[in-house]
Parts: structure tokens; C-alpha cells; sequence
DNA sequence: GAATGTCTTTGCTTTAAAGCAAATCCGATT
DNA sequence: AATCGGATTTGCTTTAAAGCAAAGACATTC
């Protein structure tokens, strides 16, 4: 399984055979419980991880509040700063979303391997730029557009089955509140609010998006 | 001048004499004006520069409102997203603060250098890893922070000098309201404001830090 | 089938932030 | 010395978001 997800990786895919059984060698199999915190705030956790099985998420927090910052599926990447930074914190906690298992490779065993392959060092970095990427576009959501904008994107993104049929509320208004930095009452409040626009049609258990355009129009106004 | 700011910068100091000429050779040298556009927001710019003198501002524009988002001084090296993936857009404008010259590197040029470098890629990881703890920093303080707390930390930063004497206000309600993501209106009445508890003494053109534990604790309140 | 706990929904209140407009100040320039 | 223009300050209004509390809807457990 191991083997499979390297190779499919391009992080991974291009050693050469002797790397890439380093890299087997050295890999640290750890399974979490659903819930499990992987690693803490701030604490400092020097390794990087692939995912075999579940999902890991980075959430921010503080005072109460929590923000999902970004979930880690399958076959992905990450690491912890202190695996780059000596000792530098942890800007997010980790924790297992569901039951997951990862593999985890400390600085230790990778860093000779890294050094020496030039073409993995570039695609770490090329990964890195898609996770800043994505990090921009979660500020500029918070720097520009109002929760309505945060909302409508995220249906759109989550729910985009929805559009055909009804499909079941499989978040909670907290999950989704965490997701937008908001509370359940706003997000319960702007999910009805569509409603009323037409843009959706939404029960206690099931939503249904009924008008696309109006939703892209609500995260818009920001990136146009 | 090009040689002694790559033997100072940990990216490229470690390169061996013939790649550290090929990077001198392939040096671009550009200069800009006083608030001249180096590149635009969305636009492709598919280089790496170093800062040779002056300073570059990467603002994210919205809706009328703008975010500058990071500064980049001399010595200091920055580059647009599709230096490493292919016509990615730009996801700030970057601009020069006042005269500024820069080197650029076209990715054709640096990436054999990168690839053959193995330490060279890890320090260009490790500067992504710095902006990257930075972006995260600032998300924290929008997700997390009111506005209070994020003009009190850049008073914090940008007038250190402000605690025995007055020192000159150097940054227009405009500017300071950019980098906290807020407008001028907002950040003159939060300023009278903190000078009403006692933490800062205020007049139309200087001002003075009287008391920073008051300001380090409206920071504070998310970061503790 | 009663009880409990978790979510969702809604009403009402409070606070933070923004928007608009006018007044004032100050430096630069004529 | 007078004028102009940008920057600051302040008052007032409007809007967005959050907070608090209670009620309702299910699902699960005992």
C-alpha cells in the first residue's frame, strides 16, 4: 500500500530505486481514533506525513473559536514546520477526522534523501506553492468578503451534488461555522436567508441547491 | 553588489563557483519607480527576484478596499507563483514601495541550477516554510482578532521607537488601514481610543507609546 | 415510552465595523 | 499672505455580525 501511494505521489515518483527504499525503510506507520489529536498547537512535531487511510485536519484556535484551515485526504502530503524550522510551533493542531492512519518520516531520515534528489526537492516546493495558494485564497475570504460570500463558496464546493437532488445535511451548522470563521446561529441564519433568495431549498436534514448562479454571484463580488 | 547579496542570502550562498556564476550571468537587473506596478494581481510572472534596493509591496486588491500583505527589503527574495507552476496567476500585485531595483531570474534560467542543488531547494523550501508561518500568522489575526488587536500589534511593530519620545507619524491613516484590512475612518478613532486608556499619547503628526503592556495585551487575547 | 442529549431554528439584544459627510488642520505652492 | 489639496478628525447613520436564550426536532439509551 505503501508502495502505491509513492509512486502515485509526485513527490515521491521520481527516486531512484535505492531512495525509494530508504524512504519505505524509514517510514513510521501510526494509526489515530477519530477525534485524536495528531499533534497539538503550538507544540513542535518535526515530521512529514503521507496519508494512507482517513483524514487529517489543520485547525487553527483560539478563544473558543475554532477555524478549519484545510483537510488532508488519501494519498496526501504534509508536514509539521519543525520538520523545516528547528523547533518552530505548530500554527495549527492536527487531528484525525475520522479513524486514520498515516506514515511519518522524520527529518532525520529524509533530509539526506531530500538533499540528493533535486527533482523531489523541486516538487516539494511546487507543493508548498499550491498550499500558499490556497492559503491566500482563505485570506482574501477573510480580508474581503462578508460571511454570505464564505458560505455560498462553500456550498458550492461541498454541495455540489445538490444540485440535481436533495442531498443530506452532512455537516452540522458548527462544522460549517468552523469552516467560514463564523458561529451555527449566522450560519443557520444565511443558509435560510438563500432560501428566501431562491438560491436553495433547505430542511432540518437535506438542502438542495436550486440556483447556482445566484450562489456564484455571493462569492463574486469579491474575486470578479 | 549582486555578489555580495547572493553570498549573504542562505538560498544561494552555498552554490558551487561554477552555478554561482551561471546565476550572476543570468541575473536580470530591472528598476522601478516610486509606486510603479512590477506585476499585476492575476497576471503570470514566472520569476524569482532579489531585492537590491528599495522595497516591494505585495497588496492584495478587492472591491475598492486593499491588503498589503507582506514587504520584501533588500537582500531579500521573493517570486510570482508561476515561476513554479505554469501560468498560475499571481494572487497579490506587487508593487514598489519607492525606487527599487531588482535582479529576476526567468525559471528556463534557474531551474538546472535548482534541481542540480540540492541544498539550494532545501533553503528555498525553508524561506516558502517563513512565508508560510507569516500567511498563517496573519490569517490568525483576521479570523481571530478584531480590529483592535490587529492595529495595536502593528503599533507594536512599526512604532518601537515610540516609547521614550514622540517619533514622527510616518504612515497615513490610508496605509496603516491596509495593512490591518480595515479604513482610515476605523483606525483614527481606534487610535484616540487607546490613547483614552493611557497606551498611547496621539497628536496630528506624532505619537508616542506610553504604555505597551496595555497594547501587548489587546494583542494578546489570541495569541495567549 | 420516558428521558436525555445533540442539533437546529428563531426571537431579541448588543456590539463591532463600516459608510457618509462635514469640519479642521497643515504643508506646499503660488 | 493667500490658496489649494491632501490628510486627519469627529459626528451621525446604517449595516453586519455576534451573543444569549429558549423552543422544537430527532435519535439514542435506559
Amino acid at each position: 500500500m505503501l508502495e502505491e501511494l509513492l509512486t502515485h505521489h509526485p513527490v515521491f515518483t521520481c527516486l531512484d530505486p535505492d531512495s525509494h527504499k530508504a524512504v519505505v525503510r524509514s517510514a513510521i506507520p501510526k494509526r489515530y481514533q477519530k477525534g485524536e489529536c495528531i499533534a497539538c498547537h503550538a507544540e513542535s512535531w518535526p515530521y512529514l506525513f503521507l496519508v494512507e487511510m482517513g483524514t487529517v485536519q489543520a485547525i487553527k484556535e483560539s478563544a473558543g473559536r475554532s477555524l478549519l484551515v484545510v483537510e488532508m485526504d488519501q494519498g496526501e502530503i504534509f508536514w509539521g514546520v519543525s520538520f523545516f524550522i528547528d523547533n518552530a510551533p505548530l500554527p495549527v493542531a492536527l487531528m484525525a477526522k475520522a479513524e486514520t492512519s498515516l506514515y511519518l518520516w522524520s527529518l532525520d531520515d529524509l533530509k539526506p534523501i531530500i538533499l540528493n534528489n533535486g527533482r523531489m526537492s523541486w516538487e516539494l516546493t511546487r507543493l508548498m506553492i499550491n498550499k500558499m495558494q490556497y492559503a491566500s485564497e482563505i485570506l482574501n475570504e477573510f480580508a474581503f468578503q462578508p460571511i454570505t460570500g464564505r458560505l455560498a463558496r462553500l456550498l458550492l464546493d461541498h454541495f455540489e451534488d445538490a444540485v440535481e437532488d436533495y442531498v443530506a445535511r452532512d455537516m452540522t451548522l458548527d462544522e460549517m461555522a468552523a469552516r467560514i470563521g463564523s458561529t451555527r446561529e449566522m450560519v443557520c441564519r444565511h443558509l435560510y436567508h438563500f432560501a428566501d433568495q431562491g438560491a436553495i431549498l433547505i430542511n432540518r436534514t437535506e438542502l438542495k441547491i436550486t440556483d447556482q448562479t445566484i450562489l456564484k454571484e455571493l462569492v463574486g463580488k469579491d474575486t470578479q
